[in-house]
DNA sequence: TCCGGAAATTAGACAAAGTCCAGATTGGTG
DNA sequence: CACCAATCTGGACTTTGTCTAATTTCCGGA
């Protein structure tokens, strides 16, 4: 699959969110690349050519678009949230030295002997990830 | 096993700490409640009585209690970092709702077929977390 | 005890991520 | 065109954390 701007209005819309033109460059610019974007990276994509999106903007969209499943959070540095627009299930290779961040794919991986919840709780996801760095 | 201020002297030292009177009572707000608390939190508690510990200082020593190893980092909440005394392994609880974070014992839970790391890489941790929050 | 220097602490300026708000713009409808 | 709701905007503000230059504390030797 190969996501052009075109190709985001529909994508929008099936999440319930109303295209514009801002949503969807923000859209393009995590779906083209399939990557794990900061608010800030994403804020200097969509303002590359000229300005066209305003930082206000680029939060409230992100956070819109984590509303309605859009996109996925990943929480795994202390500075900046990432955003993720894998949201099937998957875990998270992180290298600290680098910052870089890559997917594992959920399907082979099994986690057991978890306690059981608190009673009314239910899970809202589990999050893994690997902290990896260059050998000494 | 029960920790007081006379305690920590002992603590820090066989962590290659010189103890100070300000890293004394930071351990002590740390290891005598054994929960996860923020830099904020650290700093409220140990200047209740009389302001005691600048804000550069708690930092300060955070650091370089996480770089000796007698605490260790929880990456959860995007917008503050938790200190934990527990540094056995084991993994994390967090209830979105609330903020509350509590420990898992490593002991029982199994993580198997995480894929084979990228050459010249070794892994610095395996951080696991469970987000769960009270039923709809 | 006094001195010198290293280690530690401090106040406060600074930076970066993120939030908030009141006003302006947009886009559809009658 | 006029109206209204939704959206977008600049910029002030907050919070978490960092940095620095000056001060204080601590300790070993004279
Ligand atoms: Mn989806
Ligand atoms: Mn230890
Ligand atoms: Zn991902
Ligand atoms: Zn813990």
């Amino acid at each position: 699959m190969h996501y052009t701007r075109d190709n985001m209005a529909g994508l929008l819309r099936s999440h319930d969110i109303n295209p514009t033109h801002q949503r969807i460059e923000i859209a393009h610019a995590l779906f083209s690349r399939q990557e794990h974007l900061s608010a800030d990276q994403v804020m200097a994509i969509v303002n590359t050519r000229h300005s066209e999106t305003s930082k206000a903007t680029v939060y409230n969209t992100l956070k819109l678009f984590l509303e309605k499943g859009l996109v996925r959070e990943v929480i795994v540095d202390p500075s900046k949230v990432f955003f993720d627009p894998n949201t099937g299930p998957h875990h998270h290779l992180y290298e600290v030295d680098t910052g870089k961040l890559s997917d594992i794919d959920a399907a082979h991986v099994q986690i057991s002997g978890l306690p059981p919840l608190p009673p009314g709780m239910v899970t809202e996801g589990i999050d893994l990830i690997v902290r990896i760095r260059r050998k000494a």
